[in-house]
DNA sequence: ACCAGTCATGAATACGTATTCAAGGCAAAG
DNA sequence: CTTTGCCTTGAATACGTATTCATGACTGGT
């Protein structure tokens, strides 16, 4: 096997340059005569030269990579997020070193340890609740970190995530507006901040309009933790005529088992929205009314802060936001009236 | 921020023994005296030191990363084989440096070179097709290559596939069973090895039994191609009586176009038969009978051969075949006696 | 024609580690 | 007591690039 190796020397050599003369060929801030430069992409060209990327970060101090851990890659929000994602960073020349990590402290710190060593620019954690002792560690670190679809209880990191309580509102106002009473909540895994913030806002909106939640069952963003859940909802005394799933992945286990294993009618006899609205969720088979998490937004989001951030500036953390609409589709009877 | 880079050179002086004995510390093989190693462990703890990968990476040429290149992710086979891929290699000290490639071969080139440029030890191809111009470079420049979930034509390089023409064959034996006599084909993408061999391996089975299939068509494993096939079919003149779908990704979207869209009942007006067993075959909403593809053991395959080429040995290039069982479930018609 | 200033270039060095080599210490074998 | 050999350690160097610095050439203005 040819595993010679082509060292910017070696086209220094065959150009009749210096070593630096053909490094600036190929940096960007560097001044070549454009004879020489030719002379050297001749030469590159001819010996098939590529810069060492490992050698130019160990220099440069910037690995042009940055990390990005996830915990639930089941749940299609997240890929389509990941697709995203890497179209992006390819495009601004970064690269992404994955790891996939459980929502356990010990398991993110040794993550986050990993990446730590492979020197990358930045650290991108989607779906992953960070200690506080973390955050402060990687700030100590000078490794900049946005937090995706998560938020963080002191604010000392920045977070992207989708206006949570605001769309658990507008649930409610939707399933209210449709005459619902006994309106029941499985809920996004509550040690996580986005299934404690739809909470929130679902059942502030319900009490503020006189009424008490159903029920309310940490569904763990597990489709079988969701389906036990489901089934005790409906073999009670009073079953609930509407239920709010806390994401679209949890919603599809509850229509799957509230149809096909109970053999009730949606919407007819019970209303389910969800919250995501990933490409699933406009499939025929499930055609579900849910919240839409607007991920591309998200994702653009997430990057610009991050950016701003490994550019220096001194970018203060911030919370962000951003508003999606509730997306009606069949699988929730629509308020009176509603054309 | 206290970005004071910590270096071995720091707890050298901090320990008063020189650098190399630091290195010998946290490198395999050195060899410190005990009196001398927990010193150096002590002020490293202390000083919060850990060796830079990059560093590390220059001078051995090993940079303990894997390249990993895939182009469906919204295909939940390639994130669960995502999943596993990760933890495994985790385990074995290797991190992943991923992207998202469509198949088109120049993107492939720029992706590969990209990983080449990271040093990455070896690289992983799910579901992308290599010009054989591209596997003679990489096999030049001694990189080991695996490509997980597609065949290549000349066989200069290692591939893990399920045994897609055996998996054709059981379907159709299972549909000619099941005394079906108008059966179509909505097939994997033609200009992938995995759509080829299923299509091959079904179509001659049928015809060895005399039987010609009702029609074939290019599904190019997208849903919405593969829902406007099912349309085609059903409104012809003689619709067939059942389909082979070529992954379970466009079986679902053949399921809701013929059960929603057309009204037609599944199994009793046609049989669907789709290919991979990802878990949503199981959900309730589907319940598709399919050919598992056993992705644990497949990515166990093809980490074991990369692994073989990058620890030399002069591992010399194999095409793996890994059988998976038909899994029957009840969007099919069964054999008569079938209990 | 003279000077200031810009630009292109190479020599030297830095980045943080692993590895080679030589030297010294010490134990075992005779 | 000597010798052989292994083990430990530090000095020097390599890995492949980017960057600093000094030098020399060249440009333009007067």
């Amino acid at each position: 096997m040819g595993a010679n190796k082509i060292t910017a020397m070696d086209v220094a050599r065959a150009a009749g340059v210096s070593q630096p003369t053909v490094s600036r060929v190929f940096s960007a801030g560097g001044s070549v005569s454009p004879a020489l430069a030719t002379k050297v992409r001749e030469a590159a060209v001819k010996l098939g030269y590529r810069p060492n990327t490992l050698a130019r970060s160990l220099t440069t101090g910037q690995s042009k990579t940055i990390g990005l851990i996830v915990a639930y890659l089941d749940n299609p929000f997240y890929t389509e997020a990941l697709e995203r994602l890497s179209r992006s960073l390819k495009e601004m020349g970064y690269n992404i070193m994955i790891f996939m990590a459980a929502n356990e402290a010990r398991d993110v710190d040794e993550v986050v340890q990993s990446l730590l060593d492979h020197q990358v620019d930045g650290i991108l954690m989607a779906s992953i609740s960070m200690s506080s002792e973390l955050t402060d560690r990687l700030a100590d670190e000078g490794v900049p970190v946005v937090l995706f679809n998560r938020g963080h209880a002191t604010a000392a990191v920045t977070s992207v995530t989708s206006a949570n309580a605001l769309g658990g509102r507008k649930v409610a106002e939707f399933l209210l507006a449709g005459d619902h009473t006994r309106i029941a909540h499985i809920s996004g895994w509550q040690g996580a901040s986005t299934g404690q913030d739809r909470l929130a806002g679902f059942v502030d909106t319900l009490e503020a309009a006189g009424l008490s939640p159903h029920s309310v069952i940490d569904g763990m963003f597990s489709r079988a933790v969701a389906a036990e859940a489901t089934r005790k909802l409906m073999t009670s005394r009073t079953p609930p005529d509407a239920i709010f799933v806390g994401n679209d992945h949890m919603a599809f286990a509850v229509l799957d088992t509230l149809r096909v294993e109970l053999g009730v009618r949606v919407p007819d006899d019970i209303s389910v929205v969800g919250y995501d609205d990933v490409a699933m969720a406009g499939w025929a088979a499930y055609d579900l009314t849910t919240v839409r998490q607007p991920a591309n937004r998200m994702v653009q989001a997430a990057l610009a802060e991050l950016m701003a951030q490994i550019n220096g500036e001194d970018h203060p953390p911030r919370t962000i936001e951003i508003d999606g609409p509730l997306i009606i589709r069949g699988s929730a009877r629509r308020p009176a009236g509603d054309i």
